[in-house]
DNA sequence: AAACATATATATCAATTACTTAAATTAATT
DNA sequence: AATTAATTTAAGTAATTGATATATATGTTT
């Protein structure tokens, strides 16, 4: 599965320009032309990264990067905003409404390419290393496997998938209904007990690896699940 | 606690400069005039975030970078380079290196702010995102967990909710039906006294906690209930 | 100050709700 | 057709909830 971007550019040679950077980088992209239109397609898709280009009809970068902002299902989303507007406080503005990267025009697509690479390296770690690490339990997402103690663990897809979301951000507590949206996609209609189910059987396969039947997930009742930190609890 | 910043230059203006805007928003500094004195510091501090220059004697910036990210110690420090150089391959370079982010020189005391933030947002939300403080009671939202004075504290889902309602506005007393409607919903009938209830169990949680029995809640005779402040009886 | 009226705190218990798990069913792969 | 995985169902278990009863505290009236 490719790791797709949101491109937002009313400048259609830029725009182009982009998308076959970041395709011939292995991305999947996806076009938009104006701010209400990547909003749109944001909601659609749910791209893994988007870069908005600040000054666009519609809505600009700058408003659409508050927006996604302030909603719960893209307040954690990697955005870049571009733009031509390249004096300080511009970028301080951009960054400080919540952006995660500023670059200013013109750039190369070598820059464009090593920062999305940055930014998702930080935020989306399972879409770019290798390895997820957490205590005793290491994924390999290119071999697909997972270990606990050093001890190899059998999991199916669904497990697999849901483990490596918990390891993305250990401690968080994920809702059952943002795994299904994660994990199962957008707008998939599945029972939410399915979500028990399956967590069932990941405890099981990592009790059943490390001899002490420990168990790393945490169970929030009425809240959902997420991984263990020693810190907490 | 305040977030410590390493900032690594073998330019002493610079260097000053730096630690000087950095303490003025707030952060600490440790400062390093080389890349090997920077490592042994960075070793000795465990420093939330660091800054490093391109060019120092010893090590230099990239070197230092590649280092860190090699030992499980330093995998995740967010890491900024600076460097003179503005060229796209240097910057191409320094972020494939495994930098989060790279500022050319010369740049603005309020771009460097607001690059800093940006990364902290992103690699430690903890520290901006999602937690409520009130003198020694802390709720981490994202984890679902609360703490006083430093203890864990294990609340159900209606006195987690009811806590983090008083939290959001200290001081402030809500009456028991405007507390029904913001955490019960509205619509749903229940009993006054309910909230009582819940109050009681909430503060036995709490004083379990404190060894010595404080309980932060305040009961208001025919008002409500709201978080203490000590400048408010 | 005493007696009364009213409000709140806490313990207890039954009802409810949420979670876990195993087993059965369905769907997808090989 | 056989195997493997995904989903649903259903039953068992555990935790939370809400009401009520009683004790305690607060405020008012005489």
């Amino acid at each position: 599965m490719k790791t797709n971007i949101l491109i937002a550019d009313d400048e259609p040679n830029q725009l182009e320009l982009m998308a076959y950077n970041l395709e011939t980088s292995g991305f999947g992209t996806i076009k938009a032309r104006d701010g209400k239109n990547a909003l749109q397609l944001i909601e659609d898709h749910s791209p893994d990264l988007v870069i908005l280009d600040w000054m666009m009809p519609n809505m600009s970068g700058i408003d659409l990067c508050r927006t996604l902002r302030s909603r719960s299902e893209t307040k954690q989303l990697p955005i870049i905003i571009l733009s031509a507007r390249s004096d300080d406080s511009d970028k301080s503005l951009g960054l400080d409404t919540g952006a995660d990267d500023y670059i200013s025009k013109p750039f190369s697509p070598k820059e464009l390419i090593s920062r999305v690479n940055a930014l998702l390296r930080r935020s989306r770690p399972a879409l770019i290393n290798n390895i997820l690490e957490h205590e005793n339990l290491k994924i390999s997402l290119n071999e697909m496997t997972v270990t606990y103690f050093d001890k190899n663990v059998k999991l199916g897809p669904k497990e697999f998938k849901l483990l490596t979301l918990l390891m993305e951000r250990p401690g968080h507590i994920f809702s059952r209904g943002k795994l299904l949206d994660l994990v199962w996609g957008h707008g998939v209609y599945v029972e939410e007990r399915t979500v028990d189910v399956h967590m069932s059987r990941l405890r099981k396969a990592l009790k059943t690896a490390s001899d002490e039947n420990l168990d790393p997930i945490r169970t929030v009742r009425d809240g959902g699940y997420g991984l263990f930190t020693n810190k907490i609890i």
